[in-house]
DNA sequence: CGATCAATTGAGAATCGTTGTCAAAGTGGT
DNA sequence: ACCACTTTGACAACGATTCTCAATTGATCG
């Protein structure tokens, strides 16, 4: 029996939420380790339904959030809006996904890169981001 | 032109549908001129509503989406997946968006273009697509 | 061990943006 | 004016996402 002690009171004051390793947020994890593609919530809600593990779709997207916003996961819309999902490495990088099966490729720009932030610099505008997706349809699927 | 490029035949052969220009399409391309930020389709409904020309939201959307794929309206999705549109030039150009106020500033980067287009191109994707929006913190909001 | 208490879950309701439906009204060509 | 075809709009339908809230679970402490 494995006693965890936690080294007294961590409790960091303010905002912080615990974030508890459960049984669905372990599946939820594990489930997107299991595809290199981004899929939708909803997707991932059906495929841990077949599992051994049935998630709740609320509780899917909660815990898809909770990835994003940890920065494990990465997040973006399909052309119509739809949010989809996938784990993500560590790099900066953009995707090169297909439209209709998904495939993805990671791909890396840092000549976008510096355009990018030279353009805002230009205009005066600070604390840059940008999103850049490239959407297209993969040989197997044309 | 969108910040969306398509790089498809996307109506094939079929005629281009004659799209008259009505009481209430001339209204929302009015309206589409009296504002330089991005909107989303209901706050242009209202607007409309306001006005003296009430149009109905799905007209609304229908013109909105005619006029996006005709060329003369940018319509891009917020972070949470909202279509938000503005009326735009001619030229395809890519946008410098204010994190807090929304002031837009249109820039264009024939590299880039070329850039997405050959990584496809590389990958054997085809029908190529893209979207690159820059978000930032103008000097008057920071 | 058992009580306690907050975090978590899930089923379904509720939102919200957007699109579909279809009868009624408008438009252009003849 | 007549006809064939668009277009419109009120409203239903939809799909994705979030919210609600009672029931459950997990961690902690006595």
């Amino acid at each position: 029996m494995t006693s965890t002690e936690k080294t007294s009171t961590e409790k960091t004051s303010t905002e912080r939420t615990p974030l508890r390793p459960t049984r669905q947020r372990t599946a939820v994890v594990e489930a997107m380790a299991s595809f290199d593609d981004f899929r939708s919530a909803q997707d991932i809600h059906d495929l841990l339904g077949r599992g051994a593990t049935p998630v709740g779709l609320a509780t899917v997207y909660r815990t898809l959030n909770a990835l994003v916003e940890a920065g494990e996961v990465d997040m973006l819309r399909t052309e119509d809006g739809e949010a989809i999902y996938r784990r993500c490495s560590e790099t900066h990088h953009h995707h090169l996904v297909c439209r209709s099966c998904g495939a993805t490729i990671e791909v890396e720009g840092p000549a976008v890169e510096r355009w990018t932030r030279s353009i805002a610099a230009e205009h005066g505008y600070a604390d840059v981001s940008h999103t850049l997706e490239i959407f297209g349809t993969c040989r197997r699927c044309s």
